[in-house]
DNA sequence: TTTTAGCACTCTTTTGTTCGGAGTGCTAAT
DNA sequence: ATTAGCACTCCGAACAAAAGAGTGCTAAAA
């Protein structure tokens, strides 16, 4: 495929460029005239003619009918994004926006990705995703336990990644003060560090031996923490700006819509494909790239929020293949870039934040 | 209007119900003599025009057009809901289904919440909605502090409300876990019950005052309490299946659905009306009886999830006006009772919990 | 006085037809 | 290799006609 692209002259370039940038424009099929009239071509129709039979027959266009004009295929919009965008520069009206929205959400870690796909979908006028993937083998590194009544505890757990969750926990056989402080110890000696299935019978045991009569509480409270990595453990998704959607023909089609909205609302499909993406930079995957059958006329472009070499989340833009790739990608690359500022900055006052992940 | 109501006799009634339930079931408009055929009625159908003629007067019924059959007008359906209604059973099946995904997501308020309306919505086929209001004149009840490193502490405040909210406090003075503990202290002693208004300098002053040298610590942890403070303010409204909505007709519009799907992105209006509502039973808005001008041909159901007397949330369901109204009341109904009951039962082993707001 | 049958009338929806435009492919000339 | 020209194809808009559904009204029956 490589040589492929390297195979196209400068003029087949300069047409397929033109035929894309056309129908993301315009939405429907292109024809030679039309890029005879937009573009300085020092040839006429006919040959432009010539030239697009060429490009469809080496897989770049496709004719929806006989007698129509030319769109660009699957294929095309990948040599499109990948070698012949401009880089859309954002205007300092934009950037502005992004600084205000996400300085004020300054908080937790979903606030700043929900917000940022928001703002996302508002600027391109596509559909925003935010993303958090399931943080597979992720431990807690403190417990702590606030003591409420004789039978009710919460019981706080700071995850490796910074998060902080909390249960509230009801025991069975009455506690005190000094009692949550030893569970809290006892906790925290051994269960520190673990993923969900490192915690095992032994350890268990271990525990419950040294909490000696109160030992019921252990196993209480180690079915809360087993609860709580497995909520962790799950990985959401939001979206925002579907209503977008609707102002494009290629989504007027009932039936379509409702399948797309349905996997949007299923959620697993996607969130496997960001977070199986190991690339760190942004990816654009363009129609049945993504092994999610329905985007057969959508396109996904998402870029991940890292930090310390670890993925946090990710910001997405879902929308029709022939979107504007390169507001798109200079719009991600924007917000992702004032998010890593964000939670990169951790000498401030107010500081960063992570609430219940 | 209810001596008006009182006013229609028993076939009218009978009529009106006949044309509501055919509606709903079909969307279009009724004619006369359809009623005929799928109701025992011992009249002919010029009788039941006649019939409907006087219901149309009487604004029970609309005309789309001069020879159209009749449509419920919002008022028909206000009579069918309040009177008309036959109580729809569940079956044991939607109950089982009801127990299951409840109980395995017996976690935070928020996701019951959310497994509640997304459950409403499969077993409906309508969108659902799962709110949790503003929570105004909230205050804290307990602070705790966990310290990290030496300029980095976590804030941990158990609200009124009994959900835990966080936030990571990197420090410009470096602090130590004594230090820590005692901030905490102050914060514990006099902000306890403070919602965010209350907390006025002179009561600034004097913890600043009794934390002596170490007095900025305070000032930074005042920020985090009140930006915290307002965060549970906020109030948060949740949808899915929005792509049911899509298999009705009336949504079949584009542009009205476009509207629809921005209120819902927007929220507050919805937000609004439903934390307005000082009812705790269940609330059925028809088309523009709620304010939301966008609404004019759909409904919204809602209940509040209430414990203590207090509201905690509600789940809704968002469809067309002539929704099936007695499977959407006996659904929410029948959740909103078991939501009740997994946050009531407070003496379990794994309990209740409230993560991050 | 209420109900009913019958009929004329209205409005929508569907279907078929026509026609123009847009665009291509091909051929022959440059 | 490029171009002009032309025949051909296909789609979609516009229009007309027909079919269907349902009403309102009138006059007769109960």
């Amino acid at each position: 495929m490589a040589s492929e692209n390297r195979g196209l002259t400068e003029r087949k370039k300069q047409i397929l460029k033109a035929i894309v940038d056309a129908h993301i424009e315009g939405g429907g099929p292109v024809g030679s005239k039309y890029i005879l009239q937009n573009q300085q071509l020092s040839c006429s129709s006919a040959t432009i003619r010539n030239e697009m039979a060429e490009l469809e027959e080496m897989g770049y266009l496709e004719q929806p009918h006989a007698s129509a004009g030319r769109v660009p295929s699957e294929l095309g919009y990948r040599f499109y994004v990948d070698s012949l965008i401009e880089r859309y520069a954002m205007t300092t009206h934009e950037i502005a926006q992004i600084n205000d929205l996400l300085k004020a959400k300054m908080g937790e870690l979903d606030q700043i990705l929900l917000a940022a796909s928001n703002l996302a979908s508002n600027l391109t006028n596509y559909t925003g995703i935010a993303i958090k993937p399931p943080v597979s083998a992720i431990s807690i590194n403190k417990f702590e336990i606030i003591y409420l009544e004789s039978d009710h505890y919460i019981l706080i757990a700071v995850t490796s990644t910074g998060s902080v969750k909390s249960k509230h926990v009801h025991t069975a056989t009455p506690i005190s003060q000094a009692l949550a402080a030893k569970l809290a110890n006892v906790l925290n000696q051994h269960l520190k560090g673990l993923s969900a299935n490192e915690i095992t019978l032994p350890i268990i045991m271990e525990m419950e031996a040294q909490m000696g009569y109160e030992s019921s509480l252990v196993n209480a409270a180690i079915k809360v923490v087993y609860d709580l990595l497995n909520e962790l453990d799950e990985g959401e998704m939001r979206v925002s700006g579907i209503d977008h959607l609707l102002q494009y023909p290629e989504y007027s089609d009932v039936g379509q819509l409702q399948e797309l909205l349905g996997t949007l609302e299923k959620k697993e499909d996607i969130l496997n494909l960001v977070s199986r993406s190991e690339s760190q930079d942004i990816s654009v995957l363009i129609g049945s790239e993504s092994e999610v059958k329905v985007m057969n006329n959508s396109a996904l472009v998402f870029k991940p929020i890292v930090k310390d070499g670890k993925t946090l989340g990710a910001i997405g833009i879902l929308g029709p293949r022939r979107m504007d790739y390169a507001k798109v990608l200079a719009t991600l690359e924007g917000l992702s870039g004032n998010i890593t500022n964000l939670i990169g900055s951790n000498k401030s006052n107010g500081g960063e934040s992570n609430g219940g992940n």
